[in-house]
DNA sequence: CTTAAATACATACGTTTGTTTAAATTATAG
DNA sequence: CTATAATTTAAACAAACGTATGTATTTAAG
């Protein structure tokens, strides 16, 4: 099936190579160009649109591209979901290092590290393809939602989530330890649904249709506030 | 195309015709048995599992049978949101009505009107195929998630959610009103977070490695009082 | 029982899907 | 320049998909 099981089995003549990352500089931008655009089909016209045709006509290369830089489709969403979610992971963890090294560390510090760094990445894509950044927030909740146990999160969110879960207790000593858990996961849904699209998080109600509020500026940092304050009451709370 | 284009524009012959409901007993039993059958693959193997071969293969009966009952795939999808949505927004109204009613109306119980329908919800089906829910979450998360303006979602969701923003308002009314709106949707995602299963909402950290934490009897009661508590600090925060 | 509608069925059609193949082209090293 | 690896390309494949069709079966009414 695979070319990995072929060249498991036997790989009598010139089988060909999958690159891990490329060796040419034309090939790694190909590469980076794949992933781009996948991500903002994916970001426009939904997580069902992606299909390695529509792909790779939309990135200019050809079909086979896909097969033979990611090795097939689903290796190349693990691609789109570890290249956003690893550094995302390790700025949260370094913000988390930071706050605890501090001569005065609080527990405010240790929920603004958990969620600037995301609400950060989604901005960022917000910036570049001017719709709203369904991407990130489909990546999430897919491999959140996944029947079963996902490898990949266990690979990759497992340490996020044990480290803030034992901040958060050490700051919440009274807090029984599965009430804390309750309340980081809460956090975690409240984080991934904002993610998915700041317009919804503003829409006023239908019966105030006649102002459409003066629709603020979006700054990204206002919005952390906002959520940090929110969490913050809510960790704390009885 | 549709059949129904096809009558709209000219109906010769004896042109079938799709029923809204059924009209024979066995009919409606069919019906009932897709949709038992869809929820359940999509709790079990997620969304994109669902094809009209599988559901049919797997309730039973005949491939034709989804578009007879249905005309089609996108509207057997719609069928499936309804019958869970509807319900459940419609308890979500009548319990904030019986607690704005009450001679001392209280901020809690209207977090607690928009916390427990979802929450019932859930366990009710997680009790039927004890696979986690992952149902009701993925459809609200697709549904959420859609580009674009989802009529569906305006026509069964905004009224609720225009109700409640309003209500919350009301008891905050010092609070601006984008800031109230803000705390509604990071509310709502927590919910839905959580209906996507409870078993990752009490996992211990992995650094908790030994013991698996009693594991607590999973009362729907207690996780509503949980959530509650959370958001209604939230909300009353600074 | 007879008749007509409602439902179930087996089958086939046309599309789209992800992947593979083998040849052609480009880039890099000796 | 030459040879070798890396990459791109066009074409084809089998499988799965949603849907449509024609007929058989079942149900309900007269």
């Amino acid at each position: 099936m695979t070319r990995k099981s072929a060249s498991a089995v036997s790989a009598p003549p010139a089988t060909r190579v999958r690159p891990r990352g490329s060796q040419n500089a034309a090939g790694e931008e190909t590469r980076t160009t794949i992933l781009d655009v996948a991500e903002r089909i994916c970001a426009g016209e939904g997580f069902e649109a992606l299909s390695v045709r529509a792909i790779s006509e939309a990135a200019g290369v050809n079909l086979a591209a896909i097969t033979y830089h990611f090795g097939g489709k689903s290796q190349l969403f693990e691609e789109m979901f570890r290249r956003r979610v690893v550094p995302l992971n390790d700025e949260r963890l370094a913000l988390l290092d930071a706050a605890l090294a501090s001569g005065a560390p609080t527990l405010e510090a240790v929920v603004r590290a958990f969620v600037e760094p995301p609400m950060k990445l989604t901005a960022a894509i917000n910036a570049r393809s001017n719709n709203s950044a369904l991407v990130v927030m489909q990546f999430l909740s897919r491999a959140f939602a996944m029947p079963g146990e996902n490898e990949f999160l266990q690979t990759y969110y497992e340490p996020v989530r044990s480290r803030f879960i034992l901040a958060l207790k050490h700051f919440l000593p009274k807090l029984p330890l599965e009430e804390v858990i309750w309340r980081y996961n809460l956090m975690v849904g409240g984080i991934i649904y904002a993610m998915g699209g700041w317009e919804r998080m503003e829409r006023p109600p239908a019966a105030f249709a006649s102002a459409p509020l003066p629709h603020a500026q979006h700054r990204p940092d206002d919005m952390v506030d906002r959520m940090v304050r929110f969490f913050l009451a809510g960790l704390l709370a009885e």
